[in-house]
DNA sequence: TTTTAATGTTAGACTAATATAACTTTAAAA
DNA sequence: TTTTAAAGTTATATTAGTCTAACATTAAAA
């Protein structure tokens, strides 16, 4: 049941959450404009998705998330956000960049690097002599 | 010319800069041990990585990178070398499991994200109190 | 020098992800 | 209520990367 699924399908997972988030619905013209593929491109890919049981799509009808697959989509945008926030807080890089390689690392990032990553943000943003000692280091 | 070569490609390419490095040699099955793929897909791959100038392979002989290929191969492996880094010294992640988080996070992060996380690590190393506050803060 | 094991190569098949083109359904405008 | 444009679907093709199986070459042992 777990397998792991290819970048590609953890792509659409995480849109279909995004659009949910943003419009409540997601259809698969917004997919398609979000990933740059054809719609026929979603078609295929969303039926991948359902036979795993990740989400529910009936024919003409909105996507919908399963539990499983809304945990999925979860943990990939949790994932994007805090290497997100490790690029463009701690070092600096622009937002734009910033979020390429956010999207592009969010498929490979182990649980424990992760994990490690997450702490050091925290230590980061808690302890401000830490938190001074970094910003004036990736100025210069 | 300036393709960006697939991640597979990549990982062709870099297997072979480490061989060359280790055994002055880099041979169909040294290769494909490495890579955990068979001789005849990485003849496949090495046809591909001919005809783009990037290495020399002659029937049953051994492979060559040319100086274009050898500058890819380089590349790549410094972005893991600065990855494991950052991944070891300064999160403290295993090193096992921060290899291949290097291995998989090599081929997407762009060139600027690199320079900013290479002198992040200079700093870090430069600076004592810096560095101590890490290794402090990361204990815990 | 011949035989044979190891290595390398080629042919053909499969999977995943995409595209184009033709077709279907839905829903909004006339 | 009918027409039509937008959205969705299906069929078919292509590309990249892999595999297995059959075949070829090399080099080492007999």
């Amino acid at each position: 049941m777990n397998e792991k699924l290819t970048e590609s399908l953890e792509n659409y997972l995480e849109t279909i959450g995004m659009l949910i988030r943003k419009n409540k619905i997601a259809r698969v013209k917004e997919i398609s404009k979000e990933l740059n593929v054809k719609n026929s491109s979603v078609n295929i890919a969303l039926n991948v998705l359902a036979d795993k049981g990740l989400i529910i799509h009936e024919k003409y009808g909105y996507v919908e998330l399963t539990p499983e697959g809304k945990k999925i989509a979860d943990d990939i945008q949790h994932k994007e956000d805090v290497l997100l926030r490790f690029f463009t807080e701690i070092l600096g890089v622009d937002k734009d960049i910033a979020l390429k390689d956010a999207c592009r690392m969010e498929h490979t990032i182990s649980d424990e690097t992760l994990a490690k990553l997450i702490f050091f943000i925290g230590k980061v943003d808690k302890e401000s002599s830490f938190k001074k000692a970094i910003q004036k280091n990736m100025k210069g």
